[in-house]
RNA sequence: GGCGACAUAGCCAAGUGGUAAGGCACGAGUCUGCAAAACUCUGAUCCCCGGUCCGAAUCCGGGUGUCGCCUCCA
């Protein structure tokens, strides 16, 4: 199995330090706002690569944070008339609702910055008596980045350079304009708890550095987090942490992309950031998936409101030919060890999606090859006749349960298929502002033209509801209609 | 100013040494009263120049272009 590693610039053999044992850790949210979809997509990624290595027989520990003290949140609290810590507990809920909306495998331990106060200053205490940090005149504890000479290794710059065309205000007491806060004293207003030098609060990167070595040991196997984080949050972290230990922090690096909307950064201040809420609202949760995962995790992408119609789509193409599978199955007895057709594929599948999801995850390939697959089943129906509908029924039952196993660990088919198209259809039909029995009436109307031969006012029915959005489909003994959009 | 990434058909997008996955759109066909759905067929030598190699979209050098980071950010 290969993963990039950001460290290094390159795709490397994944070989966890601990046999079979996989420790992860992906920076996860600061809850001074309800989580966008950015959020989203860090967290379907990470939770996909460890359902993945688990798929491949790994033990996977996969540890995600939440920080709950920070500038922002302060902010916000104090906006509101909030207690900071109520105020992020409250976020932290909100997200948590919404990552379960979501329906992606949580984290086996999810920390909070607030729960380390304790070893955050055992921690600092550490760094001051070896020299990596130092207390300023007003409390404030600075990291001393020049005695890290290995500083810059993961955003590849140089320490010289961080300074060059960049106005870096020097704070009060900083040794360095270039050292950051570990812990910082507490302004009037504000949240804080008691420390040896005097009232304070953790700064952002050394929580990260605490939660990782307390949950999960010296060295981790992959690092996860934004693309944005790599300077200067990560490049801080490995600074701690091995000022720390002496030991490598992350053997492997891993950055997933940033998400833009329309062409645009998503950001509060052009008003564009979508939030996980308001994207569930409109889209499945796995049509949403589908969205994130049809690209490679770590490239940037610009997702278009087209792109997650054309995931809709694609979802329900796929759950429609499944509900066809099935009864075609239970039509015939289909049984999944029983005779197959001749060029019978179901065995490729699960080795296809292995070989390309053992290269970074390739999620992209592993899409297009769902594409394939349902080309060949709908093959499969056309094909269909008496002397060979056995087999075809035995290697429906064979793909049906591969591609649910194989794919649900992208998160794909978990729900009942009835049920998915249903709702498809009635969000479109709300959308549209038609009622079902209208369509039904007008229907019926053509199909009594139809009898009478009467071509003309069949097609003028079939015409105006095509207008609607409304597609209709003469099978043998009926008409059904459909969505014209999902197609 | 510094660092870095990317540049593949009309569009989106995999592929990082052996003669280009998939999707959308377009066109043709099977089916159909005509349609629709489904299926079949149809399209690119990979920004430009030079180099390495039996062989490069894929490696190296140069150029052009786009974007990101250097401040909080998933």
């Amino acid at each position: 199995m290969k993963i990039y590693n950001s460290m290094t610039g390159k795709k490397e053999e994944f070989i966890p330090i601990d046999g079979n044992n996989v420790k992860m850790y992906a920076c996860g949210v600061t809850v001074y706002d309800l989580s966008h979809i950015g959020h989203a997509r860090q967290a379907i990624v990470y939770a996909m690569i460890a359902d993945y290595l688990r798929f491949r027989g790994y033990n996977v520990k996969y540890v995600r944070n939440y920080t709950d003290v920070d500038d922002k949140i302060i902010k916000r609290a104090n906006e509101l008339g909030k207690n900071a810590l109520d105020f992020s507990k409250e976020q932290i809920a909100e997200t948590e609702k919404d990552m379960a909306d979501l329906h992606i495998t949580d984290a086996d331990v999810k920390t909070k910055a607030s729960e380390y106060i304790n070893e955050i200053i055992k921690f600092i205490e550490k760094l001051i008596e070896k020299g990596s940090a130092y207390v300023a005149p007003n409390g404030d504890v600075y990291y001393r980045v020049r005695k890290f000479n290995e500083y810059g290794k993961l955003s590849h710059r140089k320490v010289d350079d961080l300074l060059n065309g960049v106005r870096v205000e020097v704070e009060e007491g900083k040794e360095d304009p270039l050292d950051f806060a570990l812990w910082k004293s507490t302004k009037p207003g504000e949240i804080y708890w008691e420390s040896p030098w005097g009232k304070g609060r953790p700064g952002w990167h050394i929580e990260c550095s605490v939660m990782a070595l307390n949950n999960l040991g010296e060295t981790i196997d992959i690092h996860g987090g934004g693309r944005d984080l790599v300077f200067p949050h990560h490049e801080n972290e490995i600074a701690q942490s091995e000022a720390f230990t002496g030991k490598t922090f992350a053997k492997y690096w891993s950055h997933c992309g940033l998400i833009k909307i329309n062409g645009e950064k998503m950001s509060k201040s052009l008003g564009n950031s979508l939030t996980i809420r308001d994207a569930l609202k409109m889209y499945n949760y796995e049509v949403l998936k589908y969205v994130m995962l049809s690209k490679h995790y770590a490239s940037d992408v610009d997702i278009l409101d087209k792109d997650y119609q054309l995931a809709e789509s694609h979802m329900y193409y796929f759950y429609n030919t499944i509900i066809k599978m099935q009864e075609f199955i239970d039509m015939y007895n289909g049984n999944k060890d029983g005779e197959k057709v001749e060029d019978d594929i179901s065995n490729e599948i699960r080795e296809k999606f292995i070989e390309v999801m053992d290269d970074d995850f390739n999620t992209t390939s592993a899409i297009a090859q769902l594409h394939i697959y349902f080309k060949y089943i709908n093959n499969l129906f056309k094909i269909a006749k008496k002397n060979n509908r056995q087999q075809i029924a035995n290697t429906l039952a064979k793909i049906l349960e591969e591609i649910k196993e194989v794919y649900g660990v992208l998160g794909f088919f978990k729900q009942e298929p009835k049920r998915f198209v249903q709702e498809m259809k009635e969000k479109y039909l709300k959308k549209i502002g038609l009622e079902t029995t209208y369509i039904l009436d007008e229907i019926s109307k053509r199909s009594e033209a139809k009898k009478s031969k009467d071509f003309e006012l069949a097609d003028k029915i079939r015409n105006e509801l095509d207008e609607k959005g409304i597609i209709l489909n003469d099978t043998v003994n009926e008409t059904v209609w459909d969505i014209k959009a999902l197609y």
